[in-house]
Parts: structure tokens; sequence; C-alpha cells
DNA sequence: CCCCAGGGCCATA
DNA sequence: TATGGCCATGGG
């Protein structure tokens, strides 16, 4: 009965794989704020304000939610799982982008490699303000290796089983920071200060999720997110897409978009916004998730068995 | 040694 | 509005 009441399932929906959002989350960069081992993923997470450490499993008909920090109420469960759901995407009818999808010329396979891939995103609109900005212009793995430092220097953690699992830094212990010592984790001078002053606008609330939620509209939301110093068109597509939900965002000059739309036949080697604009055009409301199956497609390998 | 990487700011015209 | 310099570091 105990042990019931700290596990929950959430059903699968339709186009859903584990194994799929699994090789994103795992895909070769050792990201610091999650842990998985075989099917399993573990992840601490702020949830209504408590510190849960989530260990996130596959059951027979849905994904199993447990939480193995401390016991914790069916309300409290529940709001884990509602994460856990957000995070993923599950909610989403993904039906009308594999119609779309099935009927292009050169991605249809995509429906088959990487059915069930949800766009996994970054609820935490901090989190995902400090991952941009820190990711900007460098490699991807040195970025991961940043993000690692700087998480582990300002983070709390959550300890499992000899595994130290950490949450992402809280806006205010960041925001004491000196630009000395973001400089000792490798930022450079431009990123420290934009961390510092986005820091400083979380820990005093100039800056935060609900207000732009509300707002009508992507356009909207892109206006208020390039007001902020440090914010670019990149960037707000991208947390449009990760963490706003906004379905319609496109991250012109990303460097993994020209990749893989220049790898396409018919495709000059670094498309210009025109050639973008005119292939995203057949995928109006799902250019979001075309942006996701690109990049995942620049990734070759299956999913590991 | 050179160019590029999941960019963006600022000065200049 | 459009362009160019600059940032900092690791990989190819």
């Amino acid at each position: 009965m105990a042990r019931e009441s700290t596990k929950i399932v959430l059903p699968f929906p339709p186009h859903f794989s584990w194994q799929e959002c699994l090789w994103f989350l795992d895909r070769g960069y050792n990201d610091c704020m999650h842990r998985i081992q075989g099917t399993n993923l573990w992840k601490a997470q702020v949830i209504e304000g408590q510190p849960l450490l989530l260990k996130i499993g596959e059951g027979a008909e849905g994904l199993t939610i447990a939480i193995e920090n401390k016991k914790v109420s069916q309300h409290d469960l529940k709001a884990a799982a509602d994460w856990v759901r957000a995070w993923l995407d599950m909610d989403r009818d993904l039906d009308p982008f594999y119609r779309l999808l099935n009927g292009s010329a050169h991605l249809s396979q995509a429906t088959q490699h990487y059915h069930g891939l949800r766009l996994i995103g970054i609820p935490d609109l901090y989190e995902a303000l400090c991952w941009c900005i820190i990711g900007q212009q460098i490699h991807l793995r040195f970025a991961h290796s940043v993000k690692r430092q700087f998480v582990q220097t300002f983070g709390r953690y959550l300890e499992h089983e000899g595994h130290a699992h950490y949450l992402f830094p809280e806006p205010a212990v960041v925001a004491q920071a000196s630009p000395e010592d973001l400089y000792a984790l490798q930022f450079s001078r431009q990123k420290a200060d934009y961390i510092l002053h986005i820091s400083r606008l979380f820990a005093t609330a100039a800056l935060s999720k609900g207000p732009l939620d509300s707002l009508p509209g992507t356009a909207e939301k892109m206006k208020a997110l390039l007001a902020v110093r440090g914010v670019g068109p990149w960037t707000a597509n991208y947390v449009g897409m990760k963490t706003l939900r906004c379905m319609d965002c496109i991250p012109y000059g990303d460097a993994g978009l020209h990749q893989a739309l220049g790898a396409l036949p018919g495709f000059t080697a670094k498309p210009g916004k025109e050639e973008v604009d005119a292939y995203f055009s057949a995928f109006k409301g799902w250019e979001s998730y075309l942006v996701f199956y690109l990049w995942r497609s620049l990734c070759a390998g299956p999913p590991t068995p």
C-alpha cells in the first residue's frame, strides 16, 4: 500500500516512444540534469516548491513515475506526473504532424525511424535561457561541459544511492556571484554578463514564465523575449520551442538546422532565410517539431538497441 | 593556422 | 535596416 502511494502510471499516448525520448536525452553529451541507466531515468526537479527526485521507467501500459527521495501525497504525485507529461510533450496529438511528414519528399522515413519522438522541453524558463546563453556559438560538447561546471558550482543536489542528482541553480544564488566566479567556469565576459543580468531579472521577479505564457501569440512572446539582453532571434525561438511550447518557431541561423537542410537534395549548403521559409511553408503550425526532427536527423545513429 | 560551432551586442553608415 | 568587429574556447 505504501509503495503504491509513491508511484503513478502515465498511460502511453498514441505515437509515443520512450526509447526515442531516451535516445535524445542520452545522445552522448552526458547531460548533468539527469541520469540514465538502462530504460530508467532519474531527474531531480523542484515541483510546486518541493525538491523531488523522479524515477521514470517504462511499464506495460505507460511510463511509471516514482518519487525516490521522500514520501509524498497523491496531490504531489499527480503534480510530478503533470510535470513529466509537459516535459515530454505527451499530451500533443502528433497525427497531423506525421501526416505532413508522410507527404514530404525527404522526411517520410522520419515517421518510421524516429516514430514516437517527442519535442523534449526545458519547462523552466531560467534554465532554458541560461542554457541558450551558455551554448551560443560554441561546440555542443563544450557547452555541456560548461553547464555541468555551472550547475555543480551553484546548484543543490539530492543524493541517492551514491549519485548526486543536481537541481538547476536558483537565480538568486547565481545573482550573488561575481563575474570572476563565472570566468573561472570558462564563461566569456559577455556570457558572464548575460547570465548575471538574467539571474537578477529572475531573482527580482522582473522576468518569469507566467506573464510570457499569457501573451496571446508567438509573435508577442518573441518580442518580449527579444527585449532581454543576451536574447536574440535564435534564443527567442529556441525558448519558444522548448519552454513556451509555441509550435511555430524556427531558430533562423541555427547551425544544425542549416546542416540538416543543406544535406537534403536540392538545397544549397547554407540555405538562406527564404529557402528555409519555403521548406517550412508546408508545415504551418508544426515548425517547431520539424526543427526538432531535423536536428534528430543529423544524428545518423538508429536508436541504440 | 584556419574556420566553424545549436549567437548576440554594439558601432557605424 | 544592414553589415562588420568582437567575444573565447575546442574540434576538425
